[in-house]
DNA sequence: GCAATAGTGTCTGTCAGACAATATAGG
DNA sequence: CCTATATTGTCTGACAGACACTATTGC
């Protein structure tokens, strides 16, 4: 393909405007529901609906680290769980101008998910409700204050895709455990894979499920502070495999 | 994000060179081993090592459409299970300019692969050897007539890639059918299984748990041209669910 | 002791692997 | 009948769900 090749080079697209975003599904849990940050666009395209926060790749950033940018300057989170989703890049999702967007998916711990809200009071929580639907999942819609919100963009597509991703890893990845603090009960660590999987887990099966992948390690210590028998802390190993 | 969001839009990054390209991999199964099609690179950079068939976004142009368009031009294949996989930009990826690299993974039957290496005489099948190392995978080399062929910009990484996708949606996504023509035997069925797990798989069980699942419908014909008892030959049932 | 939750033991149904038995094609 | 492969039957071990039981803390 050399002449071919050559020429392609030099083709006209090379030329034509283009950017290229990150937008960054930023969840957490919160009473037991997934929960995402959004914040509200107060320009047009899609003026007063509601979008992830993004922001263009630089010249000379890669998409992780770009991702990464997005993540400190826009929630002050200085660390997370960071993967890349998937790229939406249809001619006309963004009526301006050509612009592809990689989605990344941030998965924030409660101590990160509040220090985001601090750190950037425009940020909305919003629940997703994802109709359990089928199986591979339906639409997913953002809910804040008992409403819908409107999105901006695909970003709905966005939120799907992050949903579908975490069930579908949930079970063979530690995924999981970047929802919690680094010490943290086994019914924590339920309550985590009920909230994304959408439904309630057997007790014994699931502890024993979890001890016997070796994901986690006993600590030695228990919580402190409960009025009733107090639940043995554990530690994510990540010595073990995956992910 | 009023100002701040404005002002970005006119960020120079914008306008730096930027290309948008997609990179697909062109997989069959070749005597029971994941096989993909390379194109030898005439110039520079990476001149004389191998690559992915690719080529740019053109300017009105989604992303799977642009897929699409390079497996018809660089494979003269009209149809076949097409999927995004992964996005490439590190910025530094190709020497010229910044290109950024939408991966797909294009699955191909034995007739499918048949016809692209007829349709392009440039295009060389290359064995994946994947040293089953540990479980999540490791690094891949595409061999041909016994040697690793030195691979071109960051495609050793798509190819691993590619490999561990399907790999992980085997069991639980029909997407093993895109490797077989309509009709096929539980034993063909199995063996591109056992292709692409790498490993071998107990022939009742296998023949149970394909039928629970109700992914396959019995057509009630037989092979023919055997020297022993023929198999059935089942269907795809795409009215089942998933993928 | 009481309330509340942590953690364990046990039964049972599901399902995959192993392996053997039966079925059927051509010769 | 013989060979080679398809297809089915059955046993067994691994494991998840259900549910009841025991353990431990604060009060």
């Amino acid at each position: 393909m050399t002449e071919d090749d050559f020429l392609s080079r030099y083709d006209p697209s090379e030329f034509a405007p283009l950017a290229l975003t990150v937008d960054i599904v930023l969840m957490g849990l919160r009473e037991g529901r997934p929960t995402v940050l959004l914040l509200r666009r107060d320009a047009h395209p899609f003026q007063d609906r509601w979008a992830l926060p993004g922001g263009f790749v630089a010249e000379r950033e890669g998409l992780d680290e770009a991702a990464g940018r997005v993540l400190r300057d826009k929630a002050r989170i200085e660390s997370a769980h960071l993967e890349q989703l998937y790229t939406f890049g249809a001619p006309e999702r963004d009526p301006r101008m050509r612009i592809v967007s990689v989605a990344y998916l941030a998965l924030l711990n409660e101590r990160a998910f509040g220090e985001a809200l601090l750190g950037n009071p425009a940020l909305l929580p919003a629940t997703l409700e994802v109709p359990w639907a089928g199986e591979q999942g339906g639409p997913v819609s953002a809910v804040a204050r008992g409403e819908a919100l409107p999105l901006a963009f695909d970003h709905a597509a966005i939120l799907a895709g992050a949903v579908l991703r975490l069930r579908g890893k949930l079970d063979y990845s530690p995924v999981g455990f970047a929802f919690l603090p680094a010490e943290f009960t086994l019914r924590q660590l339920q309550d985590v894979h009920e909230a994304i999987s959408g439904r309630a887990l057997n007790k014994p099966a699931f502890r024993r499920r979890m001890l016997d992948k070796g994901w986690i390690r006993p600590t030695g210590t228990r919580e402190a502070g409960t009025s009733f028998r107090p639940a043995e802390l554990f530690r994510f190993d990540p010595a073990s495999k995956g992910d």
